[in-house]
DNA sequence: TAGGCCATCTGGTCCT
DNA sequence: AGGACCAGATGGCCTA
């Protein structure tokens, strides 16, 4: 706290003003409490919302990094790593599906186990095309040679 | 210099 | 109550 608030006030000239001066400076103090309370608040805020920032632009390139590489020097913006993501998921999916219409094998239970929301969430949203795989089973654990056939 | 992209701050809301 | 998430605001940097 800052001394200025809890010294006497010098134009305090009798018993009554004092103990008003006195209240107006508890009110005061309070104030200035909260305020740094809330002031170390916002900074601890910031400083997770900066980490969860950092996180979020972490992903973005570990993202990046998977996809196709464009020229060197072509760094994709945010919305165009996430566009690019999306096509590219949708291509190798259809990709897949050709290959599994070909030869009559299923390859898509590996691939919804990289589903994000796990694996209840997968089956929640499959209908909604998240990850889809008809015939995947949560609580499964399957083998390497499953997942690759 | 305008416009795009980005990092950061901030206040609100929701969740645990 | 504290943290996570979100969207809006703001300012800096870069490029056409």
């Amino acid at each position: 706290l800052s001394p200025r608030l809890t010294r006497s006030c010098p134009n305090a000239h009798n018993a009554k003003d004092y103990s008003e001066h006195a209240r107006q400076n508890e009110r005061r103090q309070s104030k200035c409490v909260q305020s740094a309370l809330r002031g170390r608040c916002r900074v601890k805020a910031n400083d997770r919302e900066r980490h969860r920032m950092h996180n979020l632009n972490c992903a973005l390139n570990t993202l990046r990094n998977i996809l196709p590489a464009l020229p060197e020097d072509a760094k994709m913006t945010k919305i165009e790593t996430l566009r690019f993501a999306h096509n590219y998921i949708w291509a190798l999916t259809a990709t897949l599906r050709i290959e599994q219409q070909e030869h009559n094998v299923d390859y898509l239970p590996a691939l919804s186990l990289a589903c994000p929301h796990g694996a209840e969430a997968h089956l929640a949203h499959s209908d909604q095309n998240c990850c889809a795989s008809p015939t995947f089973y949560p609580n499964r654990l399957y083998s390497e040679t499953e997942l690759r056939y």
